[in-house]
DNA sequence: GATTGGCTGCTAATTTTTCAGCAGCAATTC
DNA sequence: GAATTGCTGCTGAAAAATTAGCAGCCAATC
């Protein structure tokens, strides 16, 4: 009976719909539907939207008239359950391995003020202390 | 025209199969079918690989009298791309508050040798130069 | 107070996905 | 050389996803 966290069983309209709600933090039908690629109709929209909230991955509040749609989990469990699970399947499970990836050049092009701030980051003393 | 670089538009099993060979790195179909949650029967995972093998997003390659598993994008490529999309769908297109995910005990519990590992590689001059 | 605009809820139909079963074939075992 | 094992290819049917359209409601506008 595991909540909301279980993103696995979306369907990949369901899935486009989430990862548009999560990249806003929170929005409208209307703002959803133009945040999706190759979007349906927004009543199609509306249709998925009122299956995500019956499944429980979404949660909606009034504002005003309209909805906004919101995740029911939060967004910092939602961030932790993505990056554990492309550690996993892309990384071996090896942070190292995915820190050479956000440093390479050939994968992402970092400004060296990024760069920077990242050094540090990491080496700052309590490198577990933080938060 | 992209080609199979289009994660987007595959079924939850075809995800599912995908990850699975993405983590295994090349499979046959019986080990993918091991690597799946709740998977569905040999014959069902037999008949999502040979789609998938029509779109060109796996290739497979005899091994004897079985057939094995790979993707057709270079694990590399693919890699690069689902980070890029953890990245703006979850971190705001910061790797910095991604970076700041991983240190944070909360969300992985690294152990002090990787940290120091992945100091090093931050710290390392040629911070651009590395593979 | 009639009209318009923007939103909701619901429904039905099409399309896609998902599934299991069957026949065939080659190697291995007896 | 017959039986068994493990795989492939194919097919039809059930289940799920995806879609658009319609009616209704409330508030703002004329």
């Amino acid at each position: 009976m595991t909540p909301a966290t279980e993103n696995q069983n979306l369907s990949r309209r369901e899935r486009q719909i989430m990862d548009a709600v999560y990249r806003l933090g929170q929005a409208s039908a209307q703002e959803i539907q133009e945040n999706i690629p190759a979007p349906p109709s927004y009543s199609a929209v509306r249709a998925l939207l009122a299956i995500l909230v019956d499944k429980g991955t979404l949660k909606h509040e009034r504002d005003g008239r309209k909805y906004i749609y919101k995740p029911t989990v939060s967004p910092d469990r939602a961030k932790r359950s993505a990056l554990k699970r492309l550690l996993t399947t892309f990384y071996d499970n090896s942070a190292e391995k995915l820190v050479a990836a956000l440093l390479d050049p050939e994968d992402l092009r970092l400004g060296d003020r990024e760069i920077e701030r990242i050094r540090a980051l990491v080496n700052a003393p309590d490198a577990e202390g933080e938060k």
